[in-house]
RNA sequence: GCCGGGGUGGCGGAAUAGGUAGACGCAGGGGACUUAAAAUCCCCCGGAGGUCAAACCUCCAUGCCGGUUCGAGUCCGGCCCCCGGCACCA
């Protein structure tokens, strides 16, 4: 037997692929389309079969659609902007573009040695001037439509990566990319009014019912709406009013503390009235410290002034204290111990009074009541109404609805989440078309003038202000309106802005006047499924969601939900931990392909786990899916080369086609439902393999219509996972074209349905032996077969039979 | 603490409109072929017990304890543990 040559197969149609441009994308309105993305690469130099799954399963997804004969949209591209380059730059004295490029071209030839099913004709590259002219397309938009803004404020700073970062891109105090604590700065940055359209991307999460809970879930908690009211309280010894956020406006009565933030704007007029050092002393200290230092245990200061309870005019005392956050809300809050465990234990530490106003429905000890259940009392009559005895969420109501027609509360909705920064202090990102000039101030570069060029000249130092403040060419411009001596913004934009859109721009990828061609976009769009790492849960998939409910909004995009399935895929782990270049575990794709051939990998990738799990790689796992693959295509070829019988002396190939229907029958359905759970299918490839080798003498005598729909079949199933194997097995059968343009199989009904089945018997629900009968025998048939069989019937020979329960074609059981 | 997901052989994992638990693969054991090895092929493989042995038979097994049901990995109630998200968000 000679042996497969895996590598000659693999190159060769990956050349006949190229050559025939058999995965280009045409648009045309007659066909049905099918738009699937796996999110795009960051070039960071080598692929490795970590990141080789989400292309598997993405590649498995793409040829199933291909060979049903839709219109495939499968593209590929680079997410180029971003750190390592400069950190490359500075440390190999390699320009940023240059060590891009090189690392695409590695790529790139790494993705076409899997033989992914890309439509090469579409590659994108952020860092090119063509697309990142759209970026910036992006920013006037959202600038025209005032969603984007410059404010002053605290921002996170990565002391490491030399920049601020976005509230989403700190993750347990952490940078998102180099995991380095991340700082405070105060700086002026550019901001986008992502929560504007809080509310949007909540309660359109609902209507994503191709995403998982989890993920949804997680945006959710991200966004973090919370429903209240804003109330104030006067504060006579300044004559104004201190707003505070609260859910839970039942409790006023049991206020008997104030507490805002330090940073509270409120602090400074105290200070600046009164002096008082103990305050002093109690802000320069927290204002030294990190975020997490900070909030270790609660503690706070008496400012010495009073605030007046809305509901009945008690004075009660305004503390700073240092768990309240200045960025929520108002940054005060109204402190009620008896049903608050943080308002508790601030003042079990200060012995202020807890009193309570709703009766625990249980005892508690120790703690705050916080349930939001139960009936008022301590308080006595608000606005006439005795409160005394009413159920809490009904007094809330009241409450607020009652300050609200005296104007001193209003409702009110809070998000955790917060305006995205979108200004980084790098070179290697797309410049904010933004110009600043003496006479018209924050002036826009007009749409014609796009793109403001990334200057190539650059010196990286890694500093820590922008390297583009260096290149005076760069800076200094003319003002687009007045013509006026003006410089540029020397920012550049969050790699996440270039990522969230790139979706679109594939379905026209060489418009040079705009960022994509609507009747295109309204084809492809959206995108039928996404897959990619959970790691964006948060990050990209929110931003892209965004950005779309923003054009959608506009006219621009023609869905408000840009990816109407995404699968989350799990990371391959080797020795217990994520394969990471880093961590020294990774395995590379050359290494694979050299030992076993590019289908061996993927499949291995499919079938060891369903694709939301992490995978722990195994060179055992590999050996055996490489063993079956060899079987597979053996076993084809034996059969392709096969002698034809006659056909009279065909015997049992009902059973035969049966089994090979039932394979495909459910590989289509693991598609078909989008649960793409490619272990079962793979395993009911093998499944079927060992039936037909099995059996080898009935295939044998196959006539040559069945044996062509059985050929048919295990290579169009194949197909979709080794898809070289498949190509080659397709051309040795004798078939001119590419096997991808031929079409699925369609499932036979007439050989899924079995003659003869083995229904299980329960002798009072516990098994006791199996009959064989035909398909849909009837109960009294199946109890002359038990009484035949000495085996069950001995357990009811002396037996008197009170029941017969009896699911037809599924089981019996008899109660004795 | 709140929210989401999950606990099945030595291992990865199958099986959900409740119906033969452990498909498929890996590891392991035995055998065939071979001078030998590799490759390939065949057989066994959850646990305990009965029989000299085998065929076979009995009992126990899907985190734990209850419940519903003729029948529960699957449904309900209560616990334990693991993973992930949010977390002094008022």
């Amino acid at each position: 037997m000679k042996t497969l040559n895996f590598q000659e197969i693999e190159r060769k149609w990956q050349k006949y692929w190229e050559d025939n441009q058999i995965y280009k994308a045409v648009f045309d309105k007659t066909k049905p389309k099918y738009y699937v993305l796996e999110m795009f690469p960051y070039p960071s130099g080598q692929l490795h079969m970590g990141h080789a799954r989400n292309y598997c399963i993405g590649d498995a997804i793409a040829r199933y659609y291909l060979l049903k004969g839709y219109n495939v949209l499968h593209p590929i591209g680079w997410d180029a902007f971003g750190l390592p380059a400069e950190n490359a730059a500075i440390k190999h004295k390699i320009h940023p573009k240059k060590w891009t490029d090189n690392n695409i071209e590695n790529m790139r030839k790494q993705l076409k040695q899997l033989g992914i099913s890309y439509d090469w004709s579409r590659e994108i590259n952020t860092s090119l001037p063509e697309y990142y002219k759209f970026t910036q397309w992006m920013f006037l938009k959202l600038y025209e439509n005032d969603m984007v803004y410059r404010k002053k404020g605290i921002v996170n700073w990565c002391a490491y990566c030399n920049t601020v970062l976005a509230n989403e891109q700190v993750i347990d105090g952490k940078c998102w990319r180099c995991h380095n604590i991340v700082g405070k700065k105060e700086l002026e940055q550019w901001y986008v009014r992502i929560t504007k359209y809080a509310d949007s991307l909540l309660s359109e999460l609902d209507s994503l019912e191709g995403w998982s809970d989890y993920v949804k879930q997680m945006q959710r908690n991200w966004i973090g709406k919370s429903s209240g009211a804003k109330i104030n309280f006067r504060v006579p010894e300044l004559n104004e009013f201190l707003e505070v956020f609260t859910t839970r406006a039942d409790t006023l009565p049991g206020v008997t503390f104030i507490s805002i933030a330090p940073e509270h704007p409120m602090v400074r007029k105290i200070l600046e009235k009164n002096s008082n050092p103990e305050l002093d002393l109690y802000l320069r200290r927290s204002m030294s410290l990190t975020t997490t230092e900070r909030t270790k245990e609660k503690t706070g200061v008496f400012t010495g002034l009073y605030a007046e309870n809305p509901l009945n005019g008690n004075l009660i005392p305004i503390w700073v204290a240092n768990y309240v956050l200045v960025d929520y809300a108002t940054g005060a809050v109204m402190g009620v111990p008896a049903h608050d465990q943080r308002d508790y234990e601030f003042a079990k530490v200060y012995n202020l009074p807890i009193i309570p106003v709703i009766m625990p429905e249980y005892e508690v000890e120790n703690a705050a009541y916080e349930e939001s259940k139960g009936k008022m009392f301590n308080v006595g009559f608000v606005g006439g109404i005795l409160v005394d005895g009413m159920d809490c969420n009904d007094f809330r109501k009241f409450v607020v609805k009652y300050l609200e027609s005296r104007g001193i509360a209003k409702e009110d909705i809070n998000y955790r989440l917060k305006d995205w920064l979108i200004s980084r202090q790098r070179y290697w990102g797309a410049p904010i078309p933004i110009v600043y000039c003496d006479s018209c101030g924050v002036v826009p570069v007009p749409f014609e003038d796009l793109p403001v060029m990334l200057p190539d000249d650059i010196e990286i130092t890694g500093k820590g202000d922008s390297p583009l403040a260096y290149s005076s060419e760069f800076v200094n411009t003319l003002c687009p309106k007045c013509k006026g001596k003006a410089k540029r913004e020397t920012d550049t934009m969050d790699t996440f802005v270039c990522s969230s859109w790139y979706f679109w721009r594939y379905t026209s990828p060489n418009e040079t006047d705009k960022p994509f061609d609507p009747e295109e976009l309204g084809y492809w769009m959206p995108v039928d499924q996404y897959i990619g790492g959970i790691e964006h849960a948060v990050m990209h998939l929110l931003y892209s969601r965004f950005m779309s409910h923003f054009l959608y909004d506009l006219g621009v995009v023609p869905t408000k939900e840009p990816f109407k399935n995404l699968l989350n895929q799990g990371m391959v782990c080797k020795d217990g931990k994520a394969m990471s270049k880093s961590l020294g575990n990774i395995v590379s794709i050359e290494e694979i392909i050299e030992k076993y051939g590019a289908d061996t990998g993927r499949v291995f990738e499919l079938f060891v786990a369903p694709p939301e799990k992490d995978i722990e790689w195994s060179d055992n796992g590999i050996e055996g899916v490489h063993r079956f693959l060899n079987r597979y295509f053996k076993y084809c070829i034996e059969l392709i080369n096969s002698e034809v019988y006659n056909h009279d002396q065909e015997v049992d190939h009902k059973r035969i086609l049966n089994k090979v229907y039932k394979s495909l029958y459910k590989i289509t359905e693991e598609f078909e439902t989008q649960r793409y759970h490619f272990n079962t299918s793979i395993a009911s490839l093998m499944e079927m393999l060992n039936y037909l080798e099995d059996n080898k003498d009935s295939v044998r005598r196959l006539n040559i219509k069945h044996k062509e729909i059985l050929i048919n079949i295990l290579i169009k199933v194949l197909a979709p996972f080794a898809p070289h194997i498949a190509e080659e097995l397709w051309s040795l059968w004798g078939k001119k074209d590419s096997v991808f343009k031929d079409k699925w199989p369609d499932i036979n009904t007439e050989y899924l349905v079995e003659e003869k089945i083995t229904i299980p018997v329960q002798i009072n629900g516990k098994l006791r032996g199996q009959i064989e009968i035909e398909n849909n025998a009837e109960i009294d048939q199946i109890m002359d077969c038990i009484k035949m069989d000495h085996k069950i019937y001995k357990h009811i020979s002396d037996k008197t039979i009170k029941n017969i329960i009896f699911v037809k074609n599924k089981i019996v059981n008899i109660i004795v």
